[in-house]
This record gives C-alpha cells, sequence and structure tokens, in this order.
DNA sequence: CGGTTTAGGTTGTTTGTACAACCAAAATTA
DNA sequence: TAATTTTGGTTGTACAAACAACCTAAACCG
C-alpha cells in the first residue's frame, strides 16, 4: 500500500508536477529574452526540429513533440505570423502542409541553440553525466508507460 | 563543447522537454474523467495542498504548486465556481485569503487519491524504487540550479 | 508619526493545451 | 469503381501560464 511517507506520495508530484521541466522552460524563455531572441519556449521546440530537418509536416511535429494536432496547428500559426516558417502544401499528399523555415527562422538557430546550450549547462551544475543518463532513461521509461 | 550527439542534445531535450510529467498529467485527468471526477490537474494541484494542510493562502500555495500568483488567483477562481474550496479573508492580515475546503472538496480526496495512486502505479510500471529516488534526486537539484 | 517600501491579490493580454467536432483528401475494401 | 474508413489539418471552447501593471494593506524607517 502505498502511503504519505513514501516516495511515491507527496515527495514524488514534485517530480509528476514537472517542476524541473516548467523551471527549464522559464529559464530558457528568460535567456532567449536577455540576447533579444522573441520566441517562447514551445516555439523553441518546433524550431528545433526543423532546424535538424526541415520539411516536416505538421502531424510529425505533432509526434517528436508530443503535442495534439491543434497546438501544433496554432504554433505554426504564430510562427507563420513572426515570418519564422511557411507552409507549403504537398503535391504528393494535398492533404499534408509541409513546414519549412524562412531565411530569418534559419539565421536565428545559431544564437538560439547557444542559449539552449546555456540553459542546459545552468540547469546541470553539479549533476554527473551518469545522473543525467540514469534520470533520462527512468524519465523515459514512466513516458513509455503511459504513452 | 557540446554536439549534437552528446546526452546533452537531442536525447536531452526529451527529458528538457519534460514529456513524461505531460505525460502523466494527461492519465491522470483521463483517469479522474474515468471515475467521473470533473477536475483538471492543475485544480488536483492545489486540491492535493488543501487535503494536506487547509487554511493555505493564495502566496503559500503559489510557492507549493510552483505557479505564479495570477495563475492560483484564476485556478482559485474555478475551483470555487466548482463548489469545492472558498476563500476567507483572514482577519489577522487583511491583504490575505485563506484557502478552505468545502464539504464536497474534502469529499473528493479518497476518489480523487485512489486515481492519483493508480496513475502513479501506471506510470511506474517496472522501474524500481532506486531508480524513481535516483531520478527524483537529479530532477530536484536541475529545479535547485535554476529557481 | 508620515512617507516609502514590501507583500498579497487581481486584471489585462498573449500564448499554449486539451478535447471534440468538423472538413477534405487519401487509402481501403467490397 | 463506389462506398467507407482513415488521416492531416482547422475551428470552437474552456482552461491554464507568463508577464506586466495595478490596487490595497502591512511593514519599515527616518
Amino acid at each position: 500500500m502505498i502511503n504519505q511517507d513514501s516516495i511515491y506520495s507527496s515527495d514524488f508530484y514534485d517530480f509528476l508536477t514537472g517542476k524541473a521541466s516548467t523551471a527549464m522552460s522559464r529559464r530558457m524563455q528568460r535567456n532567449f529574452k536577455e540576447v533579444g531572441i522573441a520566441i517562447t519556449a514551445e516555439q523553441w521546440s518546433i524550431l528545433y526540429n526543423l532546424w535538424m530537418e526541415e520539411g516536416l509536416t505538421q502531424q510529425e511535429l505533432a509526434n517528436r513533440t508530443f503535442r495534439d494536432k491543434p497546438s501544433i496547428t496554432r504554433l505554426i500559426n504564430n510562427l507563420e505570423k513572426q515570418k519564422l516558417v511557411i507552409r507549403v502544401n504537398d503535391k504528393e499528399d494535398r492533404r499534408s502542409n509541409l513546414i519549412y523555415l524562412t531565411k530569418i527562422g534559419r539565421q536565428m538557430k545559431g544564437l538560439t541553440m547557444d542559449q539552449a546550450t546555456r540553459t542546459i549547462q545552468e540547469a546541470l551544475e553539479g549533476v554527473s553525466r551518469e545522473d543525467v543518463e540514469q534520470a533520462h532513461k527512468t524519465l523515459h521509461r514512466v513516458y513509455k508507460n503511459l504513452m
């Protein structure tokens, strides 16, 4: 039986509630702002995937960022408004939009990734590589269990 | 230097983006719904704290749930609308609201905590207690680093 | 004391998320 | 091939989060 003193309880809820990832998003956004990058952490997650590979469909972006389709529609709307990406209708499958970076969107990569890296370094101060790998493995298992 | 192959990079971003905690919130909400509990995961986090200790101020709830003051104002607004909590103006410090559970709010504890427990069990299938403790420790360090 | 600073809460605005309902194009299948 | 199902995307609605600006009451301090 699970009781209040166990790791599964109040102590565990911190973990569940994602305080660490919330803190990281906030810091990342703050770091972006500090160097004049006007994007949100969520927009960053889309741009990040496009910097790795352009021409993804919205559905593929949804899978990679673990969001639903409507969330992606609106994130892309905002990124398009900011002229960072464009939707290109797929000639092969007319249901799909392929998402490409604009020139501005591409130019942002360097500075933005520097700040992402900086954020990670700030987050991992005093944390060993083994600890990160271990935590990552555990979280990945949790994710797989629930997905 | 941090490069793309390292744990610090794409692999690491899963961790950063909080997929695991997102998955847990979604599952928790689904589990609540399944037994007819009509609250969000965010509302649960407030109620959880009140089940542990009633009469907290909004500021205290903000600290405990790692949210800002406006977020708490609106969460309490919604919980009050649903008749689960009430604001009581503090006689000692007239700036503060003390938040109390209603009878209904108190009655929900059992069933709701059962579903929270169930969610955790589903999440931790095949994860050892040591792994949970280890991950918790690492995440806590990250949180402290950024807080 | 009176003026200033700090602290608790609320409101406005923009952005993001979940879920359901919907549309149109593609894939399936009878 | 026509009818049906599946898939990619959008829209509506309700809820939540971040940040800034604001109000009021308490605390501080000269």
